[in-house]
DNA sequence: CATATGTCCTGAGAGC
DNA sequence: TGCTCTCAGGACATAT
């Protein structure tokens, strides 16, 4: 579930690597089947041994390690995790980069269901290849005018329409639901038909809550998958007023009781008498 | 074009 | 206790 508070997150423990020189760079004896990884394992090689790690990025989900005229792109998906040798076990890691002098500064990407991705592209060619027609401008950048004139144009509901990376990267399940909840739009509502007021307040929730909560390093769940690079887990799973709460009496009423239901074959939870 | 659905994968948890 | 079954959801491919 790493969403764009959880990535981000990854992005800043793993910056200790800027600067060092990449001294080897594979992929370890696993029992899983092999990761995704483009193009292959010796093209990234060849590119990328001897060379220095120039600036670790986020673009939308995916953490960016910056290297010459290239890049290395990690895409955890759903239990991808990237972090200097501080994953939860050995079993599941699927790349690894060791540097010049530094024993204790190895990344890796550890990822349980194998699901993400790892890519290299050259600087020159990511725009096509990762943005144009792929991702829309980043969560927590986008201006209000822009937010609003791509949400205007789907009759889809809000809900979905906010998982869509194409109109805005970064926002996943669980911060799509505590952001309608606390902007008090019902998941159900379609987007363009809520008002510009409503947009403004939804725009304004969305980075506060993002912030928040790479404030609080992301969002552990029950299922503990999600560390930080240090293998702690993050705090910000605390502060839920909806996600994961079915059942419960809603925090912010204190009246009605907090709804699950299924949209676009994902988990939406919200309180119908804060959402409508 | 816009929108909806199927698929990948592993492990946790439910139910018997 | 141990088995089987369901489900979690990011993002891409394919279908409508």
């Amino acid at each position: 579930m790493p969403e764009l508070p959880e990535v981000e997150t990854m992005c800043r423990g793993i910056r200790k690597i800027e600067r060092l020189k990449i001294a080897k760079v594979f992929l370890p004896e696993c029992l899983y089947r092999p990761i995704s990884i483009t193009p292959g394992i010796g093209q990234i090689q060849r590119a990328l041994l001897g060379q220095r790690v120039d600036s670790i990025t986020r673009l939308g989900k995916r953490v960016a390690i910056n290297i010459g005229d290239h890049a290395l792109f990690f895409q955890p998906k759903m239990t991808g995790l990237v972090s200097l040798e501080s994953v939860p076990d050995p079993d599941h890691v699927r790349f690894e980069m060791h540097f010049k002098g530094r024993r204790s500064e190895r990344l890796q990407f550890w990822d349980r269901r194998g699901l993400g991705t790892v890519a290299m592209f050259k600087q020159a060619d990511i725009q096509q290849q990762l943005i144009d027609g792929k991702l829309g401008p980043d969560a927590l950048v986008i201006e209000f005018s822009d937010f609003a004139q791509r949400l205007g144009k789907t009759r889809r509901p809000i809900k979905p329409a906010l998982l869509d990376q194409k109109l805005v990267a970064g926002v996943g399940n669980l911060y799509a639901s505590e952001m309608l909840h606390v902007a008090r739009i019902a998941p159900q509502k379609p987007a363009n038909t809520i008002s510009k007021q409503k947009l403004r307040r939804l725009h304004e929730v969305m980075l506060e809550i993002l912030n928040a909560a790479i404030e609080h390093e992301g969002s552990t769940l029950s299922d503990g998958t999600y560390r930080t690079a240090v293998n702690d887990p993050g705090s910000y799973q605390n502060h839920h007023l909806v996600y994961d709460c079915e059942g419960k009496v809603c925090a912010t009423c204190q009246r009605e009781t907090v709804l699950r239901i299924v949209q676009s074959q994902r988990a939406t939870f919200y309180c119908p008498r804060c959402q409508k």
